[in-house]
DNA sequence: AGGAAGATCTACT
DNA sequence: GTAGATCTTCCTA
């Protein structure tokens, strides 16, 4: 094993847990995305839990569909849907015969940000991933995603455990017409690459 | 086949 | 802070 580097990827165990859980522990995580040769890379910084049949903001909310189906499978898999012609990442979690994602709304980019750039069209770095539908375009994620599996570095994403810099906070989830109660939106409080 | 909604973004005032 | 762009997907007929 001289030389080689273990990048310590989080497994299906790991997204089999309370949505909420999922998504404040996704915070200080990387994110990993295999671009040609190279590697696009950002932390996790903002997320969202989203919930089944009793969660009115979910795409879960009115039953099992064709488009909505991952969200009813296996954790660790991608669930991705456009809306106002951009992509959404999310990642199928929940506990077992649940329903759930977290939704990944901001990056901090460590890597390949010339490439994220580039995809932006942008040239402010704050611009390339601080928000949903951006940092699916600077990662060139789309649909073409859904439904692959990220639990291994086998896959073309996957997220890598990291040292998480910073304080979680929680707030009510952004952009949605019908919320629950609870704050189900978390992010890193300071972090210049959050979502407005 | 057509209409409407949407977990957004951008540019403008 | 608000309006308009833009297009995929779903739902109904």
């Amino acid at each position: 094993m001289r030389g080689v580097i273990t990048v310590k990827v989080l497994g299906k165990k790991f997204y089999m847990r309370d949505p909420s859980i999922i998504a404040r522990a996704l915070l200080g995580k990387k994110l990993v995305r295999k671009w040609n040769r190279s590697f696009l890379e950002g932390i996790i910084v903002e997320t969202e839990a989203y919930y089944g049949l009793n969660d009115p903001a979910s795409r879960a909310f009115h039953g099992l569909k064709q488009y909505n189906r991952f969200m009813w499978g296996d954790p660790g898999i991608l669930f991705i849907y456009n809306v106002h012609n951009y992509w959404m990442l999310n990642i199928v979690s929940h506990e077992p015969s649940e329903v759930g994602a977290v939704l990944i709304r901001s990056l901090e980019p460590v890597n390949g940000t010339e490439i994220m750039k580039a995809n932006r069209n942008v040239e402010d770095i704050y611009l390339t991933t601080s928000g949903p539908g951006r940092l699916t375009r600077a990662f060139q994620i789309d649909k073409s995603f859904n439904g692959i599996p990220i639990t291994t570095n086998e896959s073309e994403i996957y997220i890598a455990e990291n040292q998480i810099e910073g304080k979680i906070v929680s707030s009510h989830r952004i952009g949605v017409t019908k919320d629950m109660r609870r704050e189900l939106r978390f992010y890193l409080s300071k972090n210049k690459f959050v979502s407005r």
